[in-house]
Order: structure tokens, then C-alpha cells, then sequence
DNA sequence: TATAATGGATACTGCTACTATCTGATTCGG
DNA sequence: CCGAATCAGATAGTAGCAGTATCCATTATA
């Protein structure tokens, strides 16, 4: 398969196809002459991975470039796999918290452990939520961390659910492959399903639907 | 309020301010004198709404702005705010579906029929849900809408819960700036939640806190 | 009254994610 | 086997976004 012939099958340009090329993200392809390069399926599966995770996850092409490194990197545990997906995909948390959230990240902390849940002090989701819970106060809503409980409670069920359904089998880049895609994809449509439940729990269809009224 | 004060209040630096009087995010102070103008305490309730849909949010300035023009737009009824709060606060979905897209947007009505769930068919998260569904294919996965269930059931609960807890108290503005602030930032919170959830139904907690092994 | 700060307009910057162009092969249709 | 098209790779250029910086003629302040 040549470039063009790459280009094709993915639906991405070429040029942005070399850009991919030139920033690591995609490996050459096999050269057969000093002009003249062999991809193959990898290759489009590969361009398809980084397109999903720049398109539907959001993810800048650095940090697309620190998943992929996450799952090429052959010397990882297994069991360390979880984790490292899960910081390659965080988005880039801006340097040092405000006292503000320093604060709520210790409710969240309490919170966390009232659910019984254990999670690590590094854990960047830990410093979103607190982050969410400073964007509720700073906009006048006077609440703990408890306003979170339904939402934590879902978060829980679905997790479980989706933990239990990575199985080991495969070899390990597709394992952690598929524990990144699920994170990111399985987020997306489950945003997408809160606003559409949203639209039919709230009275708004017939409104919509007869706009004139 | 001068505008140095409006910027030590609210923590954003004087010229992003200024850009923000620019582009009409925020409204001019009362001018008490050709260089000088008043601000009260709603300009920085406005700041602060601004930065939270931005930085908790992750809108674009121009997707800030149509959420606030929704916020401030008088003339629409009450029961239109939901559905307009929604489309303002949709990331711009690229033109036109490819053809798979379009395919999986039917299997999606399905899907959300089977559920039971009355969406409109304009609700841009019809078409998020069904990409996420051509990116789990183009990836290998052949599956069907049902992979969704379990998140739709949680999604579900949960704008239950919000829907219900969402009165109809307060003046119009406030209440679509609840609306917005609600489905922003509980949606964060929501992203955060599952994958602190990943990380303690999954075990890898002590791999996190020994990184050595 | 000297110094600093103000509001407003205009221009500039840094970053990201591509695009475009160039060059010297190489392949392909006739 | 020849000329047009295509190729891989390198280098340079672009558009858009979200601020920043500078300038100006005031106005407040020590």
C-alpha cells in the first residue's frame, strides 16, 4: 500500500498523513526505494486510532503521541497498563492548584473515601472533580462534595460493568489499545446519552418539535 | 468597582478582561468619566461563568458567547431554554455525516426508540453518540447500538435526578444559567467520577502506590 | 504636582494542527 | 523507452484561536 493508496482507505489527507509521519505518531512505512514506501494494514488501523482519539476524544496530537507511546512501550507491566492509559489520556492539568482547590481536592479526598473507593493521590480525574466543585461555588452554589453522590453513583455502576468486560486475552499493545479506546469512546457516547436523556426527561420534545409555540 | 478590582476579584488579568469587553463576552462598566467606568458584582459573576465554561467546560470563546446570548435572550419562552441551552452548548459538529455516520444515526433512532426516549432530531448528540459508534468500528469493534445500554441506563438515572432537581424558581436568566452551569459542570464531574471509578474497581491501586514492582 | 493607574483602540504574539511547495527519484501508460 | 504522473521526504508557510502588549489621552492619588 502506498501513501495515496493509505490516504484513501483512511479518509485522511496526505499531508496530513506525513505530518502524522513527521511528528512520530505513525511509523514509516517499508521502503522499497528511496521513494517508495510499503504501509500496511497497521498502518491504517494505526491513522484510524489517532483520528478517533483527536476527533471524537478530543485529545491534542501530543497527547495522542503519549498514548501511543503508552501503547508501544513493550516493557510495561500488565498491571501498571490501567494507570498509564489513564495519565496519557488526562488532559495537561495546569501546573500548581489554586488554595481554593487545594481545598476541595481534601473534600473530594473525603468524599472518595466515603465511598469506599481507593484511588491514587496522583490521579488526575481527583483534581478535575475538585475543579468542578470550585466552578459550583465560585458561580454562587453553596454545596459539598455530596452534590457529586448521584454522579458517583452512576459513574460506579458503569465502571464496574465496563472493568469486568476487559478481558486479559490478546497480546498486550491490543489490551491496552482497547482499555484506552473504551475510556475515551465509551466517555463520548456517555456524555452524549446524559443530554439526550436530559432532552426526554425534561418536557422539551413538544417544544421542539413545534417551535412556534 | 474599577477594573483592577474586577480583575484581583475574579482572578482573570486585566487584558483577557479587556478581550472579553471586546468581544462582548462581558458588558462595559457604568462610565463614570472617559477613562473611567464602574463594575459591580455581576460583571464578575460573569467572569466567573465565562472562565468556568471555558476551563471546566472547555468552550470555545464564540461557543461562550452563543451560551451567553442565550442566557441574556429575553424573548425566548421557558420552555424553549433547555433546547436552546443544549444547541449553544454543542460543540459545532462538522457539516454534513459521512455515509457511515448517517447509517449509525439510524441505528441510534432505533436504539433511543427501543429505550423509549423521545429526542428530537436535531439534538446534536444524536450525532455524537453515533460517532462514537464509527470510531468503535473503524477500530475493529463490530458492534451494534446496544453496546450503549449500560450507559444509557446510567445516563439515564442521572438526568432523572437533575431534571427533576432543576425547579422552575428564580428569575429566567438564572434559571438557564443553572441549566448551562449544570450540564457543564456535572458533566465534568460525571467524566472525572468514571474514571476514578476505573481506577478502584480495576486493581490497580497498589501498582500505583509501588511503582517499582 | 509628580507618579501611577485608567479605559479604550490597535497591533502583536505563541501555539496548534495542519497545508503547500520543492526536489530528485521512480513508476506507469502507450 | 519516453514523457507524464506519482512518490517519499524535507522545509516552509498558513489559519485560527486566545490572549498580550503597547499606546494614548485622561484621571486619580500620594
Amino acid at each position: 500500500m502506498r501513501i495515496s493508496e493509505l490516504s484513501r482507505a483512511t479518509g485522511v489527507a496526505i499531508p496530513t498523513v506525513k505530518y502524522y509521519l513527521r511528528e512520530g505518531l505513525l511509523a514509516r512505512g517499508n521502503a522499497t526505494a528511496p521513494n517508495q514506501a510499503d504501509y500496511v494494514a497497521a498502518h491504517a488501523h494505526r491513522l484510524h486510532l489517532i483520528r478517533v482519539l483527536r476527533e471524537v476524544g478530543g485529545l491534542s496530537i501530543g497527547r495522542v503521541a503519549a498514548v501511543l507511546a503508552a501503547i508501544d512501550d513493550a516493557s510495561l507491566p500488565r498491571h501498571e497498563l490501567f494507570g498509564v492509559a489513564q495519565r496519557a489520556l488526562a488532559p495537561p492539568s495546569a501546573g500548581s492548584a489554586s488554595a481554593q482547590v487545594t481545598l476541595a481536592e481534601a473534600e473530594i479526598d473525603l468524599f472518595l473515601a466515603d465511598l469506599g473507593w481507593e484511588v491514587s493521590a496522583e490521579a488526575p480525574a481527583r483534581r478535575s472533580l475538585a475543579e468542578a466543585l470550585v466552578a459550583l461555588r465560585k458561580l454562587g452554589r453553596d454545596c459539598g462534595a455530596e452534590v457529586f453522590l448521584p454522579h458517583a453513583q452512576a459513574a460506579g455502576h458503569i465502571a464496574e460493568q465496563e472493568v469486568s468486560g476487559v478481558g486479559a486475552e490478546g497480546d498486550r499493545a491490543a489490551a491496552v489499545e482497547k482499555l484506552v479506546v473504551g475510556t475515551v469512546v465509551f466517555e463520548a457516547a456517555l456524555v452524549a446519552l446524559r443530554r439526550l436523556a436530559h432532552e426526554h426527561y425534561s418536557g422539551l420534545r413538544a417544544a421542539l418539535y413545534t417551535p412556534g409555540q
